[in-house]
DNA sequence: GGCGCGTCGGCAACGGGTTGCCATGTATTG
DNA sequence: CAATACATGGCAACCCGTTGCCGACGCGCC
């Protein structure tokens, strides 16, 4: 069993391949650091040395002296939302190709919990990146002083931005429900903390002022998939035929919900979500929904955010806006397929409880 | 717009506290971090001062004179496999208990990558959890003798491990097949680096030989919803009654590979996944899975973890091993459920083409 | 009064690179 | 050939806490 309470082999340090290659501290520590500032044959043979010897640059020591940690933090609002792991990724693969370390922080919904998680973080990081972030503008920009920050997902002034194109998305929406005769549509509001949650709302606003089609709003609800399940309920208080939804999680609790009151998917009701995470087309029907470049977001506030670090000021002007496009699937159809039938949108047939799990 | 290039306010340190409080910089160091030690009232007035000032005690410098980071390194074979999800939820909240850092890594199922990551960030971190490597046991030995290693999801001789009841989860499956009448089952399998993978085939052949079952084996696969598409395809040309599959996003790959071909689920095929994962109650029909504690593997692998950080052995005897219990859903059913009908399973009706998406 | 012990604070040596500045030597230029 | 420029390497300070060791001081006890 290996014994780590005291490594009997010390740390290969600079000192000790400078003793064995014949040269001082300092040019050991150059010919790593800065290879141009020293002659490339000494370099080399320095560079021989410390390979005998196994030397390896220690980034602790280093960071001590250039107060750079090389490493970022990414604030996620849930781990459990499959659209965040897309966003890691790209977010990894950029840091990693500028040769950073992602420190990843899951908030769990909560403004306390990410606020804390950022100021432990805060002075071991060189910056961060907030996706979704749940905390207030007044904090966020707090944190922006002290560090290089790069906000996901939302828009603050003063902040670099990087967001995707909601308005065009919820258009591309609306005019999809309107082409198939949806003159109604229904918001499932997520968090109000969201700030996607807002703009969402307000572009739907908008959107349904020009093209002349009645909006309205239920919720807020939890931005999760039992989150949806609740809006079902409270749904089938006001009937709609016409759903978009904050997010796809709550679509896919809408589309459960409602199936499991009888409601026909999308027979009775049209939903549509956002971010077309992989679920979204599993679920039966298949979720028709607003796709964001997830991979993209990621590594686009990471780059930014990297060549802030470099000393870049910063691009706090617009937003940095991506773009979505609809994917459409099979929870849209047009209202009353058979137009001479009238019957009414909501009467229940086959109502499928839905069957208790038996647990072993 | 802030200017991070150059802060214009310098840190405040030790030795600012020390001069205002009028006492050296060791008392103030010793006031923060071994407060016995110095006089009660002196401590206080150090605090005070401390706090007046401004000042946070640099978790770098700290680093460099003690060796340890206090961050730990959590590496996951694949982000987007919403598994490790809870997983990671259980080891941030261990290890935010014990005061430390999670630094996630994504090996995204590559061996290679995987390597890599953990030999650049070995040296930063106090100890490292594998949540199912896919790096070799040499390799794995190799780096357990620098760090403090756990291993989560496989048994390595003499490396701490925290693996789930395989053997018992299959045997419950497989009793669960044998009940509903069937006597034949294939086992779809995953990657072969995985441990898991070789664990449920060698159970499924001994439960099989208990239970007088028959297995077969087919794969490996990639452990996704596109492998288990790909193996739905194989599983034509080699019909089956009753199926495992490495996991979760297998066996829903499966019912959906399955399902475009016209074969019914569970009426055709019983499949059984692995993992419970949330979409497994997503999917139509909804999929028959063995269940892991998902958040007490990542708690406790990251407790232990801790413990030999702190300097405890590190138990290498027996693996700890956490329960299984199978989820009954409805990707199961008893075999030829009209006795009386002879069609063979695999006639094909109602062959629904997967409808292409729509991509706006 | 003398001695031993416990408490408390300071000194100084780390930990392991980084870098501004200077000295030396060589190359380039007028 | 003198003057200047550039390449290269070393010195020493610095980053910011931590900790082993020692000395000063106060107290209790014999």
């Amino acid at each position: 069993m290996p014994d780590h309470t005291r490594p009997p082999d010390k740390r290969v340090t600079i000192y000790d391949v400078a003793v064995e290659a014949d040269v001082s501290p300092s040019t050991v520590s150059r010919a790593f650091s800065r290879p141009s500032r020293v002659n490339s044959e000494t370099a080399e043979r320095v560079r021989q040395v410390a390979e005998r010897l196994g030397y390896r640059t220690s980034p602790l020591a280093r960071t001590l002296s250039t107060a750079r940690t090389h490493m970022i933090a990414l604030v996620i609002a849930d781990i459990t939302n499959p659209v965040y792991a897309e966003i890691v990724r790209g977010a990894q693969e950029a840091a990693s190709d500028g040769a950073y370390t992602t420190v990843l922080i899951d908030a769990q919904e909560s403004d306390r919990r990410e606020r804390e998680a950022v100021e432990r973080t805060m002075s071991t990081v060189d910056g961060i990146v907030l996706a979704s972030s749940r905390m207030s503008d007044s904090a966020i920009r707090m944190f922006a002083k002290q560090r290089p920050v790069v906000v996901l997902n939302r828009a603050i002034a003063d902040v670099p931005c990087v967001v995707t194109d909601n308005p065009r998305g919820v258009r591309r929406a609306v005019e999809h429900l309107g082409e198939l005769g949806h003159d109604h549509i229904t918001y499932v509001a997520g968090p109000e903390a969201s700030w996607p949650n807002g703009i969402r709302w307000r572009s739907l606003l908008e959107a349904g002022m020009e093209l002349e089609i009645k909006v309205r709003q239920i919720g807020p609800f939890s931005p999760t998939i039992a989150g949806g399940e609740r809006a079902a309920e409270e749904l089938c208080a006001r009937p709609a035929t016409a759903v978009l939804a904050f997010n796809d999680q709550m679509a896919i609790g809408l589309i459960r919900g409602l199936g499991q009151r009888g409601v026909d998917i999308p027979g009775d009701v049209s939903i549509v979500g956002f971010d077309n995470i992989v679920a979204a087309d599993i679920v039966t029907p298949g979720l028709t929904t607003v796709a964001a470049p997830l991979y993209a977001e990621g590594s686009a506030a990471t780059r930014h955010l990297l060549t802030m670090i470099e000393g870049a000021p910063g691009h706090t002007g617009r937003p940095m806006v991506l773009p979505v496009r609809l994917v459409v699937r099979h929870s849209t159809a047009a209202r009353n397929p058979s137009p001479g039938r009238a019957r009414p949108p909501w009467v229940r047939r086959r109502p499928t409880p839905h069957p208790a799990t038996r647990l072993w």
